[in-house]
RNA sequence: GGCCCCGUCGUCUAGCGGCCUAGGAUACGUGGUUCUCAGCCACGAGAUCGCGGGUUCGAAUCCCGCCGGGGCUACCA
């Protein structure tokens, strides 16, 4: 796998990863990371250590790459240059390749021309006949040189894509592209070559938004006189709209997506079934199971639109299942972050049951600080139907009193005695247990969903509950007192 | 515009000539379970397999054309 730090690591990339390490995986081959930083302007270091750690958090190991080396580094292109500049120079030398001096600015302007005549830009090829008379004059005006690659103007390449089958382009179609930038760092046609040669890489596995760049590669492959690897060119995650998915469409980053409260298995799961398939009626892929199904011949041919629902419902269910430990410690950061620093009367165990308790309604770890934050704060205002339904009853205000006195008589506040406190209640009241159970959980937690009414009572504690129900008793007066029953 | 790729429920997909009056999942609807919600279980609705020709006893599956969508078209990758 070979990224450019150029921007944020997308999701898009982070498929194309997986692919990668369940292709290496499955056949017990090596997985590369490869950094591929040869556009000065656009990379950067921070990108460079977004892409780590997107592969840190995905789980992603490398067998050779940044940070864990290997026979194959160094693993930034830009520590490579010598390569791609011998590369250059042997096909300077053979013939294959020109200098060229046209300079962005006419080669823009040029293209410009070509394209309101509705024609098809192309380079066209000034520099390669140059003789030695105006090379001289241009080398002497210092003009900055790029290299160009001298494209056969017949015949066609082709080659058997893994995913596609064969796709031809003819040469006619191909320009004298550049192999070296004026700055004298390779485009990546060039550094891509050379690299996936001296690497021995065997599979190129990417996107079909590469599949046009293919043939000169081939073409470089060819004048080097270098083996190709084989190529197999996976559909595109489309957005809503069934466009490319970009950061128009929302977030796009892996770490957005960590930062979400998304966990790294159910993303894992989740992409590698955007385009593939184990061929089977399983969705749910552990990556023991994941290494063992996969298989370029499961991959598809047609874009995925990339759907968040459902991945939210299978993070939902990685959530459910993770085990409590690794539950709260994924969980509390979300809580701390959204909540700020807990007063000291919430210790760790008084957290962990709170959280414990959502563990099985949240589809995301961010949703955790709205749905415990009851435990934390005292209600501030009543859910509005609830309000109506509940507050609105006859006799609700000494309800809740009856509820308090027999929660506060408890001598121990568990389960089963609150349970049995607040059924005793309504045999009391001679009323159904709901309505005294909805009634009850709108006082304490301000809310008409969420845990049971009991285990919540049980964390929350006699004093909380106590001091709640009788604050909710007084809201309901009030508000008898303000807007009489006819 | 040119070149290239793609086209099965809204979405992700199974399907590689008969097992398909097209299966699963999600989302949606209904019912059940329960103190609510979530979950779980059951059921339902949802695709004339983009369209039109062919090949074949038989096509979602093979061939051709059309239409539609997408990608590329940089001294970015």
């Amino acid at each position: 796998m070979a990224p450019a730090p150029t921007g944020r690591f997308h999701i898009g990339n982070a498929r194309t990863a997986l692919y990668d390490w369940l292709l290496a995986r499955h056949h017990g081959g090596t997985f590369i990371l490869r950094i591929e930083d040869t556009d000065r302007a656009r990379s950067s270091l921070d990108h460079v250590a977004e892409i780590l750690e997107a592969f840190r958090w995905l789980g992603l190991n490398y067998d050779e790459g940044p940070e864990v080396g290997g026979d194959c580094g160094p693993y930034f292109q830009s520590e490579r240059l010598h390569l791609y500049r011998q590369a250059a120079s042997r096909l300077l030398d053979e013939g294959k390749a020109y200098y060229c001096y046209c300079t962005p600015d006419e080669l823009d302007q040029r293209r410009r021309e070509i394209q309101s005549k509705g024609l098809a830009p192309r380079y066209n090829r000034q520099c390669r006949g140059l003789s030695p008379a105006d090379r001289e004059r241009l080398e002497a005006e210092g003009r900055p040189k790029a290299i160009r690659f001298a494209a056969p103007d017949h015949g066609a390449v082709a080659w058997q894509d893994l995913i596609r089958g064969a796709i031809e382009f003819q040469c006619s179609e191909l320009d004298d592209f550049v192999l070296t930038k004026a700055d004298g760092f390779p485009t990546y046609l060039l550094a891509c070559v050379v690299d996936d040669a001296a690497m021995a890489i065997s599979h190129v596995v990417r996107g079909e938004d590469l599949i046009s760049s293919t043939p000169r590669q081939i073409l470089i492959y060819r004048a080097l006189d270098l083996p190709a690897p084989r190529f197999a060119h996976l559909p595109l995650i489309l957005g809503p709209d069934r466009a490319k998915l970009s950061k128009r469409h929302g977030p796009v980053a892996v770490l957005d997506y960590r930062d979400q409260g998304f966990l790294p298995d159910a993303i894992v799961n989740f992409i590698a079934l955007l385009g593939w398939s184990p061929g089977d009626d399983r969705e749910r892929l552990s990556r023991d199971e994941l290494i063992q199904s996969f298989s370029l011949d499961g991959i598809g041919k047609s874009a995925a639109v990339f759907d968040i629902e459902k991945l939210s419902w299978m993070n939902g269910i990685y959530l459910r299942d993770l085990p409590p430990d690794q539950y709260l410690s994924r969980a509390r950061p979300f809580l701390e972050s959204a909540l700020g620093q807990l007063p000291a009367e919430f210790d760790d165990q008084y957290v962990a049951r709170a959280l414990l308790l959502e563990q099985e309604r949240a589809r995301t770890l961010a949703e955790l600080p709205q749905l415990t934050e009851f435990f934390f704060r005292q209600p501030e205002s009543y859910d509005e139907k609830g309000e109506r339904k509940w507050f609105g009853r006859e006799g609700a205000a000494d309800l809740l009193a009856g509820v308090r006195a027999a929660l506060d008589a408890l001598p121990a506040f568990d389960e089963p005695a609150i349970e049995a406190a607040v059924r005793g209640v309504a045999d009391q009241v001679g009323v159904k247990p709901g309505p005294v159970i909805h009634t009850t959980r709108l006082a304490v937690t301000g809310r008409t969903k969420g845990p049971g009414l009991f285990e919540l009572i049980a964390v929350l504690g006699k004093q909380r509950v106590s001091t709640r129900l009788a604050q909710a008793e007084q809201h309901i007066r009030s508000l008898r007192s303000r807007t009489p029953q006819p």
